[in-house]
DNA sequence: CTCTCGATGCGCT
DNA sequence: GCGCATCGAGAGA
């Protein structure tokens, strides 16, 4: 299966967000490949937008955002999850995208026993469903903070099977106190794996 | 299913 | 010091 193009996050960030559900996403952990179906993300359009880490500029953190686009961005949240983004347009936007959601395809066993590190055995629906999840499941860390999605060699994007208009919605971004009044989360309706039950 | 609450560490005003 | 782009446990319906 194809990567996906630098050009591919070098579009306005919404375009970009509602292109990426149903693509693939790969990290490759100590040889194997662990890959999930994205069916659900979030746009972060940068310093005018009062829920983004970019709202106050070009700081150490939100910095990757900030570089160049078709890279990552990990941050470290609540003292103890990390979340993925891409980061799109141009250099200087300030922009990316959070990957909430993704279906398991490649490497579930694996998963599991990420997600098992402490608790109980964990249901192949819970695995991936949400920013923080997905992030244990597949070992992603600050480590992987400005990862190169195109060339690199632990984590990229895949061509996938892009969903139709018709399996498409949006809503509220979730976990906020401000920036609630734009539909900035885009999910696929029919997927396996939601990442709030509400929807 | 719903809701509430605590864990836990860091970025930023 | 305050507030998180979160999650899981526990309680109730």
């Amino acid at each position: 299966m194809e990567r996906l193009p630098r050009a591919f996050y070098d579009r306005p960030t919404l375009e970009v967000a509602r292109d990426l559900l149903g693509r693939t996403l790969v990290r490759m952990c100590s040889g194997q490949r662990l890959s999930g179906r994205i069916v659900e993300v979030e746009a972060y359009l940068g310093p005018t937008d009062p829920a983004s880490h970019a709202r106050h500029g070009e700081t150490s953190r939100a910095a990757p955002m900030f570089g160049e686009p078709s890279y990552a961005y990990v941050y470290f949240t609540y003292g103890m999850y990390h979340c993925l983004n891409c980061v799109t347009e141009g250099r200087g936007s300030g922009t990316g995208i959070l990957i909430r959601a993704v279906e398991p395809i490649e490497g579930i066993e694996t998963m599991r026993q990420m997600r098992e590190v402490r608790g109980k055995p964990v249901s192949e629906k819970r695995l991936t469903n949400g920013p923080g999840k997905l992030a244990q499941a597949l070992s992603i860390d600050l480590e992987l903070n400005r990862a190169d999605l195109v060339e690199g060699p632990d984590l990229w994007l895949e061509n996938g099977e892009p969903v139709g208009s018709s399996e498409v919605a949006t809503s509220a971004r979730i976990g906020l106190t401000h920036g609630r009044d734009h539909p900035h989360r885009f999910y696929v309706k029919t997927a396996n794996v939601s990442a709030h039950p509400k929807y």
